[in-house]
DNA sequence: GTCTATAGTGCGATAGAC
DNA sequence: GTCTATCGCACTATAGAC
């Protein structure tokens, strides 16, 4: 495989730092402390802290008196970096969904061979989901919290990531590479698998499954059913 | 196919009602109200509306106002049938998760053939989630609500329906109907193709997938990958 | 059995000292 | 910029009338 979670690992460049640098820079006017530096600092703690604790007992139940406690910072600290416990989940939130998409769009655009960035689409969601697990995990379990009308952007960017797939599919079916009845089930179907790594995270570590394991596995699962076979049985 | 949802459906003999009855009648101590339809009633009406809130916007979430809005009973009342809100989750933990292992085992414990077998599990665990989603997503979601130590619990019975799976296919590759590299994470991938299901219900429902297609659809994608082939490309 | 009223607690949020 | 002290509120849980 030409793509490996080693390698993948060295050439990521995405950190908690950037996410809370970029998010400082837009919102100098709400955020009332001038050092960057200080700012910076403070929110990756708030972030970070605020992800530990809510993948560990949920958002909700989280208080601010535990994050002010495991941040190390005073109650109101955390109130010159954030208006609510509101707001904080939003900023976590859409940061988080934007990060993901991008990221995910950016390393597969240049790829057009449909078998290869099948493969490449799969380890690459599979590498993402590790390195920033606590994001996708928030993602994932927190989304309950938004009110029913905001909800439709997480649903929104679960059908993106799965027209990723589709498109994929598509392609390598008018390629004849791949011979698929239903397109739409086939991308949900490797979307709950991709899903089911970062889920069940407990399970696999547990079992001593690598990344490259699973990856190299769900890729032979998924394309055993999407390529032309002559079957022996049946 | 032998086993259709309308089939199942119409044999299915759990409800609500009779788990209700029998938690009450193990907890006449507890609960001090003589006449059993009225308690039956009452605790159906508070884990119905506990379930639905619960589904909505969390347990944490849910308030005992809410329940108590929602359920018509007093917050008063509430108390006769429970000591605290915690209690009211382990009731409805406890209760679904035995429920969900036994009728799984019940169905499928005189099947001995290992091809009939696997389809018949992956149909009823879908059938199952299907008629009590609720209690499902409940399971799946709430889980974190329990401390630590009360988790492996749960944890303990995601491996349980797993193993149901592993055993199939053990037996399948014994008898030569199937060729699997990897049993264990064979299993892992159709629990989470079960699971999806009742996870992404808003997606399926969207896009008017029935169950059946569904279980057919994940039937043949398994079968693709672990009955032996030869395939033409490659 | 079921209600309303309320005790007691811990939360999110803020004011004002430093 | 950061802290401590505190306000007001909404929650779980209960007491006591009916």
């Amino acid at each position: 495989m030409e793509l490996s979670f080693d390698k993948f690992k060295k050439e990521f460049d995405i950190t908690v730092d950037d996410i809370c640098r970029d998010y400082y820079l837009n919102n100098r006017e709400t955020i009332n402390i001038k050092k960057e530096a200080v700012a910076v600092k403070n929110l990756t703690a708030i972030l970070n802290t605020t992800l530990k604790l809510s993948n560990d007992k949920g958002f909700q139940a989280m208080t601010l008196r535990d994050l002010s406690k495991e941040s190390g910072l005073s109650m109101g600290a955390l109130y010159t970096y954030f208006t609510s416990k509101d707001e904080l989940f939003r900023i976590i939130h859409n940061h988080g969904m934007n990060m993901i998409n991008m990221a995910l769009v950016n390393r597969l655009k240049d790829e057009t061979d449909p078998d290869v960035k099948l493969r490449k689409a799969i380890s690459i969601h599979l590498y993402l989901s590790e390195l920033m697990h606590q994001w996708f995990y928030f993602l994932y379990m927190e989304t309950r919290n938004l009110p029913r009308d905001e909800r439709k952007l997480t649903i929104e960017s679960e059908l993106f990531t799965e027209q990723i797939f589709i498109d994929i599919l598509k392609q390598g079916v008018k390629g004849g590479i791949y011979s698929i009845e239903n397109v739409i089930l086939t991308s949900a179907v490797i979307k709950a698998l991709l899903q089911d790594w970062y889920l069940k995270r407990w399970k696999y570590s547990k079992r001593k499954t690598t990344i490259d394991q699973y990856a190299s596995f769900i890729i032979n699962f998924i394309e055993s059913s999407i390529k032309p076979v002559r079957r022996r049985t049946e």
